[in-house]
DNA sequence: ATAAATTTTTGTCACGCGTAAAATTGTTAT
DNA sequence: ATAACAATTTTACGCGTGACAAAAATTTAT
């Protein structure tokens, strides 16, 4: 199964032999005579100023006299010193740190949200900590309980949904200025920043009647996500919009594994002949994709050719819809300017001191992409 | 493009006439004559114990008496009060904490080694932090400082590769016990957990030859991951071990968004006719979903079958690959094994005092999962 | 009941930093 | 040179916790 090689590489071994204490692991990179800078009070004594001026020098560096910053440089040349954040957040009564939660990180949707969360804080000065709930209830309160104890300054929040403990996230909310993403809860946080869902659906709906049969809607019997549930209200919406009857495909399955649960109910339904029309709208793009699986196994043709068999759409634009065979048709989840605008308004909200007026909504519309499938 | 609607819900505002101070925001949840319990002396002084002893308690509950536990656990549930574990970790010598750093987590396969890692940590008893580097190497220094000021028994890093700053990383092994997962570095850090290249790619090169025309190897020319250069030594051992020729397809592009690369790589590989045989073997699998949609843009039907163009296989059994169309034959990366070993090996560092005697190097070999594509 | 062992309390120091007031030094204007 | 002002340093305290020694209280053994 495995094997191991020990001592591989027959150069090291140098700290083999080295002893457990800090100073000791230390003393393979010390130019001797020079001291070793651990604390700030260590690099303020050997830059030859204060240790209050150094704090003051980090804090802001203009707000020191030009020769004191010349000097703090000149040593942090040398020694490449760097504060403890941790303990600088203990202490700062108004922290420069943020915290990110999103609710699955293995989903590459929230990864890609996660990432444009993180690098527009890095870039506003901000501390970003990012934390996934994994899917978990009980990882959601974890990553809840340790911001707490980070003392961010704001938190952009993406709740896990149902299967959050919402009195806590409430609770929670009062405590930290928090901006909530992606999903909805009402009354709590001071915004909410997401897609508006009918946007989504009403697009892809009626794309579809326009151009071919009406569509089915393939979704999860029960979903975690509450984006889910409002995308089933807004396709029967949509559908008796139109004047036509709401056709539901509607697959088992638990959990975060969406394009197997869309493969087995799509093998199913395909079985079973489920499918009442001849176009598929799945709630999802995850959905879509083991949907197509299916579909291929089957050795149905996907598209909106003459010679196809079935056309099949979904919502998202998640970042493999473009590499599906055939590409996916969907509607974009415009998750860069949901990103972009949840980190703003947190900013917003920081520079606003932590409180707003008002509790805002907004909401990006979607877009509809057309490829292949449909 | 977006619109807001500012108090949609009608029902907060609750919060909109509080003040600012730390207190007001409580009143909301606080019944009236109980105290607001924020740090271990006052959680103590609710117990009728003294702090020390509370803080022994949450050290090892079974540490102190029977009766105080008892009192200390009655106040607990009614204040629920959670010491703060970044003050902890600023005092206790030896931390419950471990870091975890990933290069990418927008892959989804990192995204789930980061998940089993996370788990395993948090099953042991530890506090888990999880950084990325997104890519980028500013990111993993910074990662890597805010470990040093998190002060971790132990770390889990998979570094960028080819990209990080190989110095920094070799100082902080040397102050933080460190395993290395993933990608290699030869000497750095007290042990590595990875898969074994060799075996990746003999297995799917023998398998190939066995079965049909030998594989041409598709891979980028500018790698920035040190496992896709190993892959390409271990293609050209293999291949002359079976006294072939090797054949490179090398494709240009930079970055993580592989899919892309390989698709665009692979339009213009088709459209020159570069495959110098039907057979593709590809250094990952997300480069061959971006061929295998190149593939179906081209109308090339892949598989082993007689009706098929070309053969495609892939390296790591990345997530989706069970549902591209057709289904990809890949080399099963075992991360699962590997998050485990590393996990495991890492608490086995940390028992051991943050020392090994020697560095040792755990290898898990592939598997090769047969699908439709070749 | 008394002595011995265990547990808890008290007190004090530590971690790495922020912060505020007072004392000192440095700079600029006159 | 002197006053006026700004920048800096000193001093002292705080944050929320761990750690340790000595004293006090409790439990257990005899």
């Amino acid at each position: 199964m495995f094997f191991v090689r020990a001592n591989a590489t027959g150069v090291e071994g140098s700290h083999a032999s080295a002893a457990n204490s800090p100073e000791s692991a230390h003393i393979g990179d010390l130019r001797l005579g020079e001291p070793i800078i651990r604390t700030m009070e260590d690099f303020a004594a050997a830059s030859g100023v204060s240790r209050p001026t150094v704090s003051k020098y980090f804090h802001d560096p203009g707000s020191v006299r030009k020769s004191t910053r010349e000097r703090i440089e000149a040593a942090l040349e040398q020694y490449d010193y760097r504060p403890n954040i941790y303990a600088i957040n203990q202490n700062r009564q108004l922290t420069k740190s943020v915290g990110i939660i999103v609710p699955y990180l293995a989903d590459p949707v929230f990864a890609e949200i996660a990432r444009t969360l993180e690098r527009r804080c890095i870039e506003a000065g901000f501390h970003a900590t990012l934390f996934s709930s994994h899917g978990e209830r009980k990882l959601e309160s974890e990553a809840l309980n340790d911001l707490r104890s980070l003392r961010p300054s704001g938190v952009l929040l993406a709740p896990l949904g149902r299967s959050s403990d919402r009195d806590q996230i409430a609770r929670f909310c009062e405590e930290v200025p928090t901006v909530l993403l992606d999903r909805n809860i009402a009354g709590i946080g001071e915004a909410f920043v997401g897609s508006d869902n009918q946007s989504f659906v009403s697009q892809s709906v009626d794309y579809l009647t326009r151009t071919g049969e009406p569509p089915c809607f393939f979704e999860m019997r029960n979903p975690g996500n509450p984006n889910s549930l409002a995308r089933h209200r807004c396709y029967i919406e949509a559908m008796e919009g139109h004047g036509l009857e709401p056709m539901l495909v509607q697959v088992e399955g638990e959990g975060w594994n969406l394009e197997e649960i869309g493969y087995q109910g799509g093998m199913r339904a395909l079985q079973e002949h489920s499918f009442p029309t001849d176009t598929v709208l799945c709630s999802n793009d995850r959905l879509a994709i083991g949907l197509l699986a299916a579909c291929y196994e089957k050795g149905l043709r996907i598209g909106r050719g003459s010679g196809c068999a079935l056309r099949v759409a979904g919502h998202d634009d998640h970042p493999y819809s473009r590499f599906t065979c055939p590409p996916l048709t969907t509607v974009a989840h415009e998750y860069d300017l949901v990103s972009d605008c949840g980190a703003e308004t947190l900013l917003r909200l920081i520079e606003a001191g932590g409180r707003f007026d008002d509790r805002t909504e907004t909401l990006f519309s979607a877009r509809l992409v057309l490829r292949a499938s449909a």
